[in-house]
DNA sequence: CAGCGGCAGTGTTACGTATAACGTGGCTGG
DNA sequence: CCAGCCACGTTATACGTAACACTGCCGCTG
């Protein structure tokens, strides 16, 4: 079992079983049907399983040109969106023999005007997130990735001629935040969005304005900023404070922005839900370590990592894969709630 | 430059610089000091650059039996300290031509019985979290990795005979946590700690305890929970319910068992931090996010993943790494004051 | 002038796998 | 009785790189 550190090559489990090396390769890649009787193949795997074989990739690769491997383009590990695309990715990938790596080596050292650099010699495909194109100029172009074949995650599936992708439902999503809202009879809503021009934001933006044009009343206010806390907490401060009726709901676009504004509402003596109804997005663990625990729409983020490896190893098959958008769900919390008596 | 699809081999090189593909291993390969011109070096380099070559990495894996490439270990990816932990170490093993695979399969799927399963063939060392030790049974034996190269982190160094260890000076931390609790006036005061029990925790559990044992009238209950908000809040809302004077401050183990305190503290109706201090470990995102800001201990994540890979890069060259121990930095926000003076 | 050592390279080989091409008995239909 | 075919394997080969062994050649030395 412990072997001394030199490993089996096919050939010594066709030693043990008595056959040759090219009766192991038949057996152990699946393509003896016909070709090798049930007990030989018996035996093969025995063999195989007691010596503890397992095929050397690399010498694999050389050989057909393919690594099992992916490699999944994202903008940062530490957002735990990604870091949970990443974990979804790799049990489909790894289901099916394949690996995934990630791109860039997240300090961004890696060389920008190549972008895949090396590892172009070692990955059979690529997912990428929309929201780390900035760091692969012409990706997509043609629905490849530098020649090799890609899927595109949270990007616009209305580009002509472009790459299978796997999408969210996130006007659907963010929708059912603004009806909620308004149901709970806010009129005055402060949409704090981010301020990156990706697919997924714009949807957002689009689909909130055009459910607040269809309230009568209803007022809109647009804030942009970074997606981080404190950059959200000033911008949520700067519409709160802004002349005319306070806004008596923030919807934002994301979790972190919506603990931005929650900090802006403490700041400025307000009570969360009473004084002003904060909604998030994403449903990060962030949503419930908050107090109080954020209203916010859960997306299946493992899910758009599963899909987009399954939608990228059906291109791999040679197979057109058909374009996958997940289904979101609004979570109320105790960030949302009615709009105070005096405000109506 | 955008060529058709087929990668150029050393070969191609050869011919472009007119010499043989040998020499051109040896230019690349960084191994002509003395055994090719300098000028001969220029032209070969500069025709891999023309071709945009890259080294087959199969290729080479095959002959060298060298992959280029580690093997993180780690519970889970969707943790913050690990994602970045990851992140460091990518990019110390990217400046070295290294990659950085992630075990497991993050759903877990693996084959619990080989715990590298195929990926043993296409790895080099590996780096392991001390915490994700339990999916590893007889990691570390002897200083190695089911016969690969090893290195710990967060692990305990005092083990003998064991791998070359990374570590945070988290009993230093943590000291200054209670002596910063203690100088406030805090004398009662709450361990809110995790029930795992691997060496970081232990150190957490022992130094606290040494540290509030020395001062006089100090009163220590420690409350043991899993590393969730929900559970940590249950556990404090235990402990600060229990009979007896109520304690003034909880010192929690990490950022996540800290929110789960401060909604203890909210659901008592107890003010953070005038009637109840909590502080945190980790320095999370999350930490900043709460409202108030979380006092906290800051940790050099990317520095123990980039430490770790610094040292399993010597440990592959044959040479013995020092033991690292990284120093981390109390950060003092608003979550922690002075005790009140009717409690004085 | 023979011999030696160092320089600057070249020729050749091995790595382990997957697959195309190639037997080889035995059975069967005509 | 033999062609043909199926079931069952084997032989041979290619992949691209790195390392080892080797070859001229030049200058120096005794």
């Amino acid at each position: 079992m412990a072997s001394g550190g030199i490993r089996p090559t096919s050939r010594d489990v066709a030693r043990a079983a008595g056959v040759s090396q090219a009766t192991v390769s038949l057996v152990l890649g699946d393509k003896w049907r016909g070709r090798v009787s049930e007990r030989t193949a018996a035996v093969v795997r025995e063999a195989a399983g007691d010596l503890g074989y397992a095929p050397n990739l690399a010498a694999r690769s050389l050989r057909t040109g393919r690594t099992r491997t992916a490699l999944l383009v994202v903008p940062a590990l530490t957002h735990e969106y990604f870091a949970r695309v990443y974990t979804g990715a790799a049990a489909v990938a790894a289901e099916h023999g394949f690996g995934v790596v990630l791109y860039p080596s997240p300090a961004g050292t890696g060389p920008a005007r190549d972008p895949f650099g090396s590892a172009r010699a070692a990955i059979d495909g690529v997912l990428a997130s929309s929201m780390a194109a900035d760091a692969l100029a012409g990706i997509g172009e043609g629905g490849r990735a530098g020649g090799l074949p890609l899927v595109m995650l949270d990007s616009d599936p209305a580009a002509p001629g472009g790459p299978p992708t796997v999408n969210l439902a996130v006007a659907d999503g963010i929708r059912q935040v603004a009806r909620h809202l308004l149901a709970l009879g806010h009129r005055r809503i402060i949409h704090l969005a981010s301020d990156v021009d990706t697919w997924t934001f714009r949807v957002r933006a689009d689909t909130v304005a055009a459910e607040l044009r269809a309230v009568p009343g209803a007022l809109l206010r647009t804030e942009r900023c970074a997606l981080d806390v404190t950059a959200a907490r000033d911008a949520a401060l700067r519409a709160l404070t802004a002349s005319g009726p306070r806004p008596t709901a923030v919807l934002c676009d994301g979790d972190t922005l919506a603990a931005g504004a929650c900090k802006a509402a403490r700041h400025l003596g307000l009570h969360v839900p009473r004084d002003l109804s904060v909604s998030g997005f994403d449903d990060l663990s962030l949503a419930t370590a908050l107090d109080p625990e954020l209203t916010t729409v859960r997306l299946p983020a493992e899910q758009v990592g599963g899909a987009g490896m399954s939608a990228l190893l059906t291109l791999l098959r040679g197979d057109h894969p058909a374009p996958v958008d997940l289904p979101v769900e609004l979570v109320v919390r105790g960030s949302t709630g009615p709009v105070a008596a005096k405000e109506a």
